[in-house]
DNA sequence: GTCTATAACACGATAGAC
DNA sequence: GTCTATCGTGTTATAGAC
């Protein structure tokens, strides 16, 4: 019984709450110059806090992009978690595509965030590939596959699939900027034209 | 009439070896730690050249980064360019989407070079996009226009057919740490499933 | 708990001998 | 044309006053 925390996880509210301003700076800073773009001056006029009081806070720049990483992962997947074998599939699969289309479009500094760890070989997320992430997809590609065996879906191969949603969502996150040009200014939001692609092009590829 | 000089565009050979050895190396360098986290030091080394003796053919580190870009812009569009307004609809799609797939394969360095680049916002190849890549574009979503209105491929968006071909090619070049990691050390070449899936997809996408 | 000052280092780029 | 030595800057991280 400390009395001076209110906390969860041996931190006090104060704590929390700069660990969270930190964070959010971090994100903004990290999704757009990476890592080593990046500088710790940067996240701390972002963060409006001084150098020195923001490495107070954290012990390095790396333990903020580990922290950052770390939050993210469970976030990242949730979507493919709640497939729902009992649901109907391609009900289930095109749910998945939306889900992510939106969140390349609401999140798209934790895509980018994402990315550029792996474009580089993830050597920060080494864990959480082959622990969280290789799991849950080997799980629903079985859930997915069964559905295929059972006639309800086209068949194809079912980690491919999950790919190509993911290739295809984060995308319009990732690659914003081509997207863009390539639309041209009169295209003032891509995700809808975006969304109507993606469901015909499951629905062709997955309806039996 | 210079006598000392072997060229086409005013180098001389020796200039022409070390500064494509330069690109070589920096290749290497810049597509695995991006623009600001490569060092000269690393390209010098990789290029077994001293750091001065680098900087002596090319006046900056941002000079090697753009000198790069600029040579593959035309590269990478290559395979875009040649599809055939006057061949089979279908066999022009597939034979681009596994152009763009071996290019991946082949050329993975180039890949993450240009992902790094428009993840970024493409700071240094602004000109590029807008005069170049969207123009190509624009005529060749065109062609594939004129296709679905003829019937011959069923009707869906072209330019966001177009960016679903390079999202899902390239994807196995950027992330191929993922996807090794998900499809597990069995899997030692993930490219032949890339390309059943891919033909897969796209025929029953586009197939009247 | 927060700030100023600064250490310690790596980086890009240059000068000058050879 | 190539090398060694080095400058100046920007960076992470720490020490110590308040």
């Amino acid at each position: 019984m400390t009395g001076v925390k209110d906390n969860t996880g041996g931190q006090t509210r104060i704590q929390r709450d700069k660990i969270a301003q930190i964070s959010e700076a971090a994100l903004d800073v990290f999704s757009t110059h990476g890592f080593r773009g990046a500088t710790v001056d940067q996240i701390a006029k972002a963060a409006s806090l001084s150098k020195p009081n923001l490495l107070y806070y954290f012990p390095s720049k790396e333990a903020i992009h580990t922290h950052l990483l770390e939050n993210l992962l469970d976030t990242w997947l949730d979507p493919l978690r709640q497939i729902n074998p009992d649901g109907d599939p391609l009900d289930e699969i095109l749910t998945y595509v939306r889900r992510k289309l939106t969140m390349s479009r609401d999140m798209p500094r934790e895509s980018r965030l994402f990315a550029y760890e792996i474009i580089q070989g993830a050597p920060n997320m080494g864990a959480g590939l082959e622990e969280v992430l290789k799991p849950l997809v080997d799980g629903q590609a079985q859930v997915i596959r069964g559905w295929m065996e059972d006639g309800r879906l086209r068949p194809a191969d079912p980690h491919h699939l999950i790919f190509s949603i993911w290739s295809l969502t984060q995308h319009y996150a990732d690659f914003d900027v081509q997207v863009r040009t390539v639309l041209g200014p009169k295209v003032t939001d891509p995700f809808p034209q975006a969304e109507d692609y993606l469901v015909t092009l499951f629905t062709r590829m997955l309806a039996p």
